[in-house]
DNA sequence: CTCCCGATAT
DNA sequence: ATATCAGGAG
């Protein structure tokens, strides 16, 4: 424990609680298929195109069994909006089949097992242990990344990097939290481009203040 | 590392 | 016209 300095990542957890103190995903789920499916769409995606695609596509699969039977070229034609339609229709239906033979057409509740699951990575597995099963998990995506690289946690911003970083300097119970957080305000104040550094809760702990002035 | 897609910004 | 943004697979 450092004594005589301020630990940032106190400060952080500290100052964007005020922000965001409550965590609800952006993306609409009433079910763990649902949040399965939606995850999976979310690779490269905002999450509002996600939510306006799932709207329709929820009332039409309800199960791993409805989406292992979806033709493929429907399922494409409904996710189209979401990008990568190829890839991801291809994802879903290659893991329902997975989830169905291997976990019993249940969504596993460990990283081990949903890193299996075809289509599902790091950052879309720990996803759903935080949201669908309330677990600690440190979700990095590409804004938890940025901010991480920008507040001066990591040097390099891979994301087992910025896992590491976090585990190691956080307790275990503010994992979900801090990454959950540092995700909305990515999304929010801190974005990747023109950063609203004036504004920011952050800018008088933040070495890259006046980002936006440089390239 | 490249490929996969498309909307929006510049 | 070209750049940027949003993960995973091979």
């Amino acid at each position: 424990m450092v004594v005589n300095n301020i630990n940032i990542y106190s400060e952080i957890l500290r100052k964007l609680d005020k922000l965001y103190p409550e965590i609800k995903s952006n993306l609409n789920f009433n079910t763990p298929f649902e949040f399965y499916v939606a995850i999976v769409l979310a690779a490269q995606c905002t999450d509002e195109k996600v939510n306006a695609v799932t709207k329709e596509l929820f009332k039409r699969i309800k199960s791993f069994e409805d989406l292992d039977s979806i033709p493929l070229e429907e399922l494409e034609e409904a996710i189209h909006p979401t990008g990568f339609y190829h890839n991801k229709a291809k994802a879903l239906k290659e893991g329902a089949k997975y989830i169905i033979k291997n976990f019993n057409s249940t969504l596993p509740n460990n990283f081990d097992d949903l890193i299996k699951i075809p289509g599902l990575g790091r950052k879309s597995a720990y996803a759903i242990l935080g949201y669908v099963f309330n677990k600690s998990a440190i979700v990095v995506d590409t804004h938890v990344k940025r901010l991480a690289v920008r507040l001066g946690l990591v040097k390099k911003g891979d994301p087992i990097t910025v896992e590491k970083e976090i585990a190691l300097n956080v307790e275990e119970k503010d994992w979900f939290k801090l990454s959950y957080m540092l995700n909305q305000h990515g999304r929010l104040m801190c974005t990747a481009k023109n950063p609203k550094c004036q504004e920011c809760i952050l800018n008088d702990i933040c070495p890259k203040v006046g980002i936006s002035k440089n390239k």
